[in-house]
DNA sequence: ATTCAATAAAAAATCGATTTTTTTAACTCA
DNA sequence: TGAGTTAAAAAAATCGATTTTTTATTGAAT
């Protein structure tokens, strides 16, 4: 009855899901050629709603259109994730701020529940499964984004995950490379249990102060950690 | 050979500009329908082109897409507008201080020549010319841009330019009310030669704090007209 | 051997018709 | 009279074919 897949019955809505995962996800590479005719017996879809789902996708970044030379994967680059992840860094804060200021008892128990099930999921670490991992990345990110739930600022949570989409791409280029197992434990260490609980008790004790160090330092160290492995990434042959 | 007109040759193209000038411009008024069929019609293109058009608008929040009901131009709200305003000031802000960090001669000639335009142009008074008008407007927004045209920060720069175009509709909404003259005035007083000259000196002389305080000062007057003139605007029944 | 032009192939863009979905209107039955 | 149902009209969405533009190839001339 209200099943996600449901709610988007147009092949357009379907084929600009479908492309959109393929291209977050890194099925679709970076720089990657999105013709309209191979897109359409790949995926299933007439030429014209795929067309359509590239010209939302270029508005949005993903893709990028060229006139009369059709549409590729928009490539991806380190002076570029820098600036995404502190645009996002800054959205985050400011979101933040004004949920601790806006948000009430509903938005409240949202962190609560956010951070209990993300307690509830073991941190991924170098033997965890797949699906332990996607789980707890699920939680992770769902608890980031209950912290901005409380305020009505549907521009800046725009923006906000327009920049946490983007470095979605990133993040998944970069943790395919075979040799990312130690850094990607490295940076899900950082991730700890007791971080995020400080971020939450911080923002429901109204501390902006501890919430802004926590929220900055935990985004900060992972930025950090990023950049450098996507410099590794960009500087192998394959990449 | 170098024409503007000339860059964007494709339908599509042609289509996304012509729309999307009407509806930034109030030719298309907020809420209308966007039929395909209708538009086609309307402005000369033939419908898949239109409807692609659409499809990167609504990506952009220009208009509105609501799957198998067609598409809508987005509507406009007092709240929204706030929230434009603020965002706009902080990215413009952000990127003023980029560019007096990293902008070099060429930045700053760019930034003295945008000034000396401006200077030339006489600003709106009571019983300036629609052209007067429309050409100080130009040189003010150019003015603008180039206080941060110093810096690379394509997606910092990308976020004001969406702020600065939904800010541009509630603008001509406003200033299309019969009984906009006199608010119009007091707002243009605003922007007078001394606060831009102002801004220019302290950008130049990489004084951060001084030219703060003047384009914070700048926008949040204008920013403070601007709202309490679209309440008047949302109250009339034409609105 | 290299540049240029002409041609052929491929791909993108566009059109007009068809199909599907939604909206409107009329109608029946309680 | 009013709620629910069905049929007709309108509108949105989609398809497949056609047109236009770009890219690759070939051959001739310098």
């Amino acid at each position: 009855m209200t099943t996600t897949a449901e709610q988007s019955r147009s092949q357009t809505g379907e084929a600009y899901h479908a492309l959109r995962g393929a291209i977050v996800s890194g099925a679709l590479a970076a720089g990657a050629r999105l013709s309209p005719a191979d897109l359409s017996t790949k995926f299933g879809f007439g030429p014209t709603p795929i067309r359509e789902a590239l010209a939302r996708l270029s508005a949005e970044n993903l893709a990028l259109a060229i006139e009369q030379r059709g549409f590729r994967v928009a490539p991806l680059s380190g002076v570029e994730l820098r600036e995404l992840l502190d645009l996002r860094l800054g959205f985050e804060r400011e979101a933040m701020f004004r949920s601790m200021r806006e948000g009430g008892d509903v938005w409240e128990a949202g962190v609560v529940a956010a951070h209990h099930l993300l307690m509830l999921s073991a941190p991924p670490h170098p033997g965890s499964l797949p699906a332990e991992r996607e789980l707890w990345g699920q939680r992770h990110d769902a608890f980031h984004l209950s912290l901005i739930a409380g305020c009505a600022a549907p521009w800046l949570k725009r923006f906000h995950r327009m920049t946490v989409d983007q470095i979605e791409r990133y993040r998944i280029a970069i943790l395919r490379q075979p040799d990312a197992g130690d850094a990607r434990d490295r940076l899900t260490h950082l991730l700890s249990h007791a971080e995020h609980t400080a971020l939450r008790d911080a923002v429901l004790s109204r501390d902006e102060a501890r919430a802004d160090a926590a929220l900055s330092a935990h985004i900060r160290d992972t930025a950090e950690i990023f950049a450098a492995m996507f410099e590794r990434y960009a500087a192998t042959p394959g990449g």
